[in-house]
DNA sequence: CACTTGGGATGACAAGTGTTCGCTGACTTC
DNA sequence: GAAGTCAGCGAACACTTGTCATCCCAAGTG
């Protein structure tokens, strides 16, 4: 059905994974195998909503994902290697967020409600993802929570190459402007956190979520006070 | 069959405690007692550096704790109990913490040194139970989860207190004030937790955990600086 | 068209799990 | 010192788990 697209699409790749290597077939073969890998991938984004990555099992997955217990076997070796997968994909997703949040034009204050949205937005509509991110940030699978700090790392150079550019950070040391960029990812992850089992503890939902935007919105102002002031000090 | 014993035992003591009722037996027997109790959470709390609580099985921690499987339950009725067992115990000492921190004399500048250092210092003795709680704050096990983000809560309040009193509060609304508070826990949190993968990621242990040290001085001083021009914007 | 390929199903394996049971022997109380 | 209490033990239970050799059959190939 997507012959056509794959063929096109894999046939001269550098492939250097494993498994999944799927660049000399074609058609609907590897279609329905990605479609399989789906599968798997989505039950687990399921079981993982209450419970952890390194409690589930590997039957438990294919069962839910209606599967044979050695099916498994053919898209991951190791339920860390799924886990890996669940990363760059919820990574890709959060990546998304930060680049829309930064893209916001307008004056400071309507920057800091926009981003606030954009946030409340992506844990609504991405909350096994997130949930998945937090939850393993400081999980029990190292290969796992690597990848997550990594990428951390990486939106957090984005940020401050974002901050640098913007006039207020004149006269800033680049160290300073570092430092203002993990403030400001740290403060998003636990934003997000808390968007995430606001929703999840029931009782009055979107009154608890309007109390945390409001309140990531003070902070978020507290924040560019400190900054416009940062130079007389 | 123990029917006559727990009738007589329970029928008028207005008993919330159902295990570990201790009160009414004295000396040698409930100090063994408290004595397995403890080599219990320390097993657990010594195989929890490497694994969540929801992948903790009993029969693992009796094992480490040199214990037979069934006398887990002379203690705790499930792993749930154990774990928050321990979330109380971790709590404990990082409301310690969160005292001395609030307690420190001098300027700005020292403070946010000493409170920096108090954290450095309580990762460094704590290291197991401050694992624990990053871990477990967004982990699989809802009565622990809870238990940390109540208490959590309630530091913010005592922070939120302390910050009241200062002078540099005056004319700051409660919810302000609030939000402040909320944002140093918060801040607080992420440092424990960078200086905990700090510590255990190996290369050059001491320079990261110095570099951390200063990122989080500068990012208190830049909140300190925000406080300072907050009525003023 | 026959023929290869390779996802997926099946069934079995050992090893591990939570939980319950009756028992024992050291402690406590009368 | 006899009677009562109960923490901890070992065995047994009914599972579930990861892994593998094996077979099946639809998709791809010449």
């Amino acid at each position: 059905m997507f012959a056509d697209f794959f063929t096109l699409r894999w046939r001269n790749s550098a492939n250097s994974c494993l498994l999944n290597d799927v660049s000399h077939i074609s058609g609907v073969r590897q279609a329905q195998k990605q479609q399989s890998r789906r599968a798997l991938m989505d039950a687990g984004l399921r079981l993982l909503e209450h419970q952890n990555l390194s409690s589930l099992g590997m039957r438990e997955v294919t069962r839910e994902a209606g599967m044979s217990p050695a099916g498994f076997y053919r898209h991951f070796r190791d339920l860390a290697e799924l886990g890996v997968a669940l990363v760059e994909e919820s990574l890709a997703s959060l990546h998304a967020m930060i680049r829309s949040a930064l893209a916001e034009q307008g004056d400071a204050e309507a920057r800091i409600d926009r981003t606030v949205e954009v946030i409340a937005g992506h844990v609504r509509d991405h909350r096994a993802h997130v949930r998945f991110l937090a939850r393993e940030r400081h999980g029990g699978v190292q290969p796992v929570r690597e990848a997550i700090a990594a990428e951390l790392r990486r939106f957090a150079e984005e940020v401050a190459g974002a901050l640098g550019a913007q006039p207020v950070s004149e006269g800033w040391s680049p160290e300073d402007v570092r430092m203002l960029a993990e403030l400001y990812v740290d403060h998003m992850v636990s934003t997000a956190a808390a968007f995430l089992d606001a929703g999840s503890e029931g009782s009055d939902e979107s009154e608890s979520e309007r109390r945390i935007a409001r309140t990531a919105r003070t902070q978020l102002r507290l924040i560019g006070v400190g900054r416009v002031h940062w130079l007389d000090s």
